[in-house]
RNA sequence: GCAGACGUAGCUCAGUUGGUUAGAGCGUCGGAUUGUGGCUCCGAAGGUCGGUGGUUCGAAUCCACUCGUCUGUACCA
């Protein structure tokens, strides 16, 4: 071997993962509790593509400088510039757009599915990663956003969040927006700085209220050091946008702010207020209680399309990292009313609101919760080869084939069976429960032999030599080839009675 | 994007003020053991010291740039 050659380096991009078959079924499972809620509350499936054309998903047309900030964008070979979808919300209202003749509304609906962004990774936070949606499209009463809200609770509890471990947190951007035109920032020519003070609302839970002060008014450093500019409030409008936001008596409706800035309300601050009210009566009639939904006029959500009723789903237990801290974990979901986004395409008003629920992000803090259904689909039953010859391959693949159809999971060892060692080496590496075994010395007997594995490795701790270990052929019976079915079938039942006492004791 | 910390074997990490052939544990593979997992013992493979360039007689070590990871922050439709 003279010069070794460049071997090709074997990575994953930046932001994405694979997935183990762990995480697959855990996620599996989930999807199918969520969607049984969904389909419960009477909302139907309907799936779109990965990829739209960029126009149709939003503002972030591709220039020549950055073409695919935020979004990953291709030219298509007409050159008309395709992006992979970054939520779902926006592919929907392209779908419903264009089939609005052929759909009912209103339209109740759901989809799960794989949205990307071109953004920086960290944590938890990847480049592609899983929503699952639910949309009510063409329900112009906030009475749709209150039904939204209950879906997104019973959404929390049939994943097995207690109650009391998870809020839905409820706001209106109408009141925001009142709050801000009624100290000067409203008109087009403000809309800079109305993002500004949105973002600082939004750090609420992050930086606390004296964080917000900062930012509302000159600006707050870090722990880095770094500046952060902040929106340039008065002192009197910055306190004004502090007491709306952190007035607890808001959720006892707009009647008790006992507000003395009365004389700043807007009409669309009374409106918001109306609408929050009507949610309020809504839930509370259905049993919803404050434990569960409740209304935070901290609440921000997004800045882009969202035009009244915003809600979002927090989790009020402490997710921990890999490393044992504690972790600020933010919201697992959200969505709000968004009046405005079919009409882009339809010319038609079409109000809906809906919401979204990051799967992944769920799913790790479920998995601190130890809530995440850990599968309970066992490892195979593996039938070892003793003989090559092509008759007895065609009996072990049989006695595989017996299983499967017995409902076992089962499977034939296809590796070198000239070790047979290394297939018992296999077995227990997979975790399976057992193995068959079927030399010409059983063959001969009509019988089989049946080892129980995970009683085996229960029996090894006792032995310490290996002649012993191998010789005693720990856990092992022997039956005859007609009884095989039943004596394992009897095994794996024996096992998964073990398992539940274990998880029960 | 901005600021800081860190990049040595598949993994976790040693590596002295710059000094010969860069080490350990774990894991992997082979053997002891052609038909029995674990334990034990023996052996082997595995490294462009993240990359490029520079300083030097000499660089894993010092410098510059670059890539990547982590932390904070900004953005997140």
């Amino acid at each position: 071997m003279a010069k070794k050659p460049n071997k090709l380096k074997a990575r994953l991009p930046r932001g994405f993962v694979d997935r183990s078959a762990e995480d697959i079924r855990a996620t599996d499972e989930m999807l199918s509790q969520i969607r049984a809620v969904y389909e419960q509350y009477g909302f139907d499936p309907v799936e779109t593509p990965a990829f739209e054309y960029t126009d149709c998903l939003g503002k972030f047309l591709p220039d020549t400088d950055r073409p695919n900030a935020g979004v990953f964008s291709v030219q298509d070979d007409d050159e008309q510039w395709m992006s992979l979808r970054y939520d779902l919300t926006a592919p929907l209202a392209r779908h419903v757009s264009e089939n609005i003749n052929e759909i009912q509304l209103p339209y109740r609906t759901y989809r799960a599915g794989w949205v990307f962004r071109n953004e920086k990774p960290g944590p938890g936070r990847f480049r592609q990663f899983m929503q699952f949606d639910a949309d009510t499209v063409g329900a112009p009463g906030v009475q749709a956003d209150a039904e939204m809200c209950m879906m997104m609770a019973d959404t929390m509890e049939a994943l097995g969040i207690p109650r009391g471990q998870y809020v839905i947190r409820v706001n209106n951007r109408k009141v925001l927006d009142g709050v801000l035109e009624s100290i000067g920032l409203g008109g087009e020519e403000n809309d800079e700085r109305r993002l500004t003070v949105l973002r600082a609302i939004d750090k609420l839970d992050k930086f606390g209220i004296e964080g917000v002060r900062l930012l509302l008014g000159e600006g707050r450093k870090d722990d880095s050091g770094d500046f952060t500019k902040g929106a340039g409030l008065g002192k009197d409008q910055a306190e004004f946008v502090l007491s709306v936001v952190m007035n607890e008596r808001f959720v006892e409706g707009e009647e008790e702010m006992a507000l003395d800035q009365a004389n700043r309300k807007t009409p669309g601050f009374s409106e918001g207020f109306a609408e929050l009210d009507l949610i309020r009566d809504v839930i509370s009639s259905c049993g919803y209680g404050e434990d569960r939904i409740k209304i935070d006029p901290s609440v921000v959500r997004g800045l882009e399309y969202y035009t009244g009723p915003v809600y979002e789903a927090e989790l009020l237990f402490d997710v921990t990292n890999e490393k044992g801290e504690v972790v600020q974990f933010g919201s697992v979901g959200g969505g709000g009313r968004y009046d405005g986004l079919v009409k882009r395409f339809t010319g038609r008003d079409v109000p809906a609101t809906g919401f979204s629920i990051g799967v992944s992000r769920l799913m790790t803090a479920l998995k601190n919760l130890g809530k995440l259904n850990t599968s309970d689909v066992s490892a195979p039953v593996l039938v070892t080869v003793m003989d090559g010859d092509v008759e007895a391959l065609g009996r072990y693949q049989k006695m595989a084939q017996d299983l499967r159809n017995a409902g076992i999971r089962a499977e034939m060892y296809q590796g070198n069976w000239k070790k047979f060692g290394n297939q018992l080496k296999y077995a227990d590496r997979r975790d399976c429960p057992i193995a068959i075994i079927q030399g010409s010395d059983e063959r001969d007997a009509g019988e089989i032999q049946i080892k129980d594995l995970i009683e085996g490795k229960r029996l090894s701790e006792e032995i310490t030599d290996n002649i012993t270990w191998r010789e005693s052929r720990p856990a092992q019976i022997t039956v005859k080839e007609a009884d095989l079915l039943t004596a394992v079938k009897g095994i794996l039942e024996s096992h998964a009675e073990d398992r539940k006492r274990a998880s029960e004791g």
